[in-house]
DNA sequence: ACCAGGAATTAAAGCGCTTTAAATTGTCCT
DNA sequence: AGGACAATTTAAAGCGCTTTAATTCCTGGT
């Protein structure tokens, strides 16, 4: 008992200070000191400087908690990643720029294994985010149209029909459609396709290639391979081909991530890219930089998305714009190393 | 004005539903519907079932921050990480399942180009974590034992001098060593070091490096080169060996990210690995295991250190603990591709 | 000396939830 | 029927901050 009581009583005497205890200190109400450490313009220079001395001295640091509480607005973004995805790490942290560009914090809900998109979301309201900034969200439309009604929803990456959510992304058939245009125009003309699995974007992405095929009259060159979002896909899908012992000579995946395992599995056989085999991946993101990968892709322009995304969030929230919109940014071709004529 | 008013009419009515507007609902009181949202035994269970299911109705939603707010506790655990860092990745990953376990929440504070360790940390600290899980932290132990003041903190990943604070790591000295010993025992004797900059990270695994080679009376071919955490670091090291014209043996680089750069810088020059040079990384991050890698490594066991971090942190919020712990962890070797003996 | 009007300050009412202590209801004996 | 006791339920007091409306304090002009 005695104990409890004391270490009670220690944990008290050490608590964080709040506003009042720096109100207390300098002699001024909690709502000054409110005021001069938000820089809300008002109080006079003496107060201020006062309280932010005392302020420094108890090492008074703002309850987050509480300031959302109390204020309607949290100028707070939800942002739901996949941890998983180094394009997605690229756009967070554009995304991050441009929020605080516009005075406004982002709150981050990653999917793990264990954590699927919805609980991920719910986290995000949870915390009052005022819109949700969903990068490549697999949920059906709508899902996310329910969604939109708690908060303005921004989906990035992912196609939506018709003006029902705002939208920023790349037309991705279109980057698809450069890959295959360059590669004809090098001469290839088996040129295979690593499918994305069975999300939105990998049907956009699919039907890029199908569309620029036929463009070419390479209809009968068409080949898409099964696969998704993965190394381990792609490294399937090259072994499959190494072991049916036809090698198209480029091939063509659904993302960064997936085109390296390509290479890799086209390494581990003793494969020359881009001597024998042509490869190119979709994103542009970090991995595909890497010099030892020096993968030619497709630029998504993650800083525009990302800017987009940003101030499709502050149309809706400060400057009351109702409508849904879609921005489509053009996609552009990054030409690195895997790529040359064909063998 | 009219339009202002009106719009502010609508918001206020689709405003999201509150603890009180659900009690109304089922016509029982806000501490009932609390209770039974939260699963505290109390409440019979007729009053639960409908509260159940007139919250599910109202779509209603908890707000985190009122929650937070009111009770003292926030079950929040606040992790700084660098997002740059794959390892800090998978650690991540694991810190979630952990804190699940034991009933804690997870919130994330990146640092980025923009946002410093100092900046990271004050976020989690508004946000109220109850204590701060920081990997690999590059701030001097002052300043961390002051943080430690206001939360408990425990440090990932680096070695603190004399109980401090809480502490988990694995001993780097040791684990560099392990790789030495194993490159001396394949027949290596020219074996060079990348180093990692000047953090306390860096001097460990250096110290390893150079205990290892003069335990092997090798004093005579220890060389390391400047260096630091990112592949950029690794590829100018091995351009730099390359035109100083005499390549080691073995290259050990200080993590993984830097060996693959170094692996990268070599790869470009033609120099064939582990043929002509060994190359061995630090951390068994994501992508060393990579296959087009298949880097050999140590390995820290991100998931034990994420388990041991999350302990500590239940044992000095919930056990009372206050005196300092330091949990140390056997490394251990993890031999892929990219070493073999000496050409 | 007095007052209008602006500048600085503050009292007080929440924000939406948790939690404690007290009130209510119900059950089972005697 | 009356009462003891347990099972439910609830009133009300915060949590630490923001914000609005009102108050106080200064100016300078007359």
């Amino acid at each position: 008992m005695e104990d409890v009581g004391a270490e009670r009583r220690r944990a008290a005497a050490k608590k964080r200070p709040r506003l009042e205890d720096v109100a207390a200190r300098v002699g001024v109400s909690t709502a000054s000191v409110s005021l001069v450490l938000r820089g809300v313009a008002g109080p006079s220079e003496r107060t201020r400087q006062r309280v932010l001395k005392a302020a420094a001295d108890l090492g008074y640091q703002v309850d987050r908690t509480a300031s959302l509480l109390a204020s309607r607005r949290t100028r707070m973004l939800g942002v739901m990643v996949d941890v998983h995805s180094p394009f997605h790490a690229d756009l967070v942290e554009y995304l991050h720029s441009a929020a605080e560009e516009v005075g406004y914090d982002l709150v981050l809900s990653t999917q793990t294994r264990t954590r699927d998109e919805r609980t991920a979301v719910e986290t995000l309201l949870a915390f009052r985010s005022e819109a949700l900034i969903l990068l490549g969200p697999t949920a059906p439309v709508d899902t996310l149209a329910a969604l939109d009604g708690k908060a303005p929803v921004i989906v990035v990456g992912r196609r939506i029909e018709e003006g029902q959510l705002d939208v920023v992304r790349t037309a991705d058939d279109d980057g698809v459609g450069q890959i295959v245009d360059r590669l004809v125009a090098l001469g290839h003309r088996e040129i295979t396709y690593v499918d994305g699995g069975k999300g939105v974007i990998a049907t956009d992405r699919r039907r890029g290639y199908r569309t620029a095929m036929r463009r070419h009259g390479l209809d009968a060159h068409i080949k898409v391979l099964r696969g998704d979002n993965t190394e381990a896909a792609g490294e399937r899908a090259a072994r499959h081909l190494l072991d049916a012992g036809e090698l198209p000579t480029a091939v063509v995946a659904f993302n960064d991530q997936s085109a390296i395992g390509v290479l890799a599995g086209l390494a581990r056989a003793g494969v020359s890219v881009p001597g024998e085999v042509s490869v190119a991946g979709y994103d542009d993101d970090r991995l595909s930089r890497l010099s030892c990968f020096d993968l030619t892709t497709v630029s998504q322009g993650a800083e525009a998305q990302a800017r987009y995304a940003v101030a499709a969030a502050v149309e809706r929230l400060d400057e009351g714009r109702t409508e849904p919109r879609e921005v489509v940014l053009a996609p552009h071709l990054v030409v690195r190393r895997t790529i040359a004529g064909p063998r």
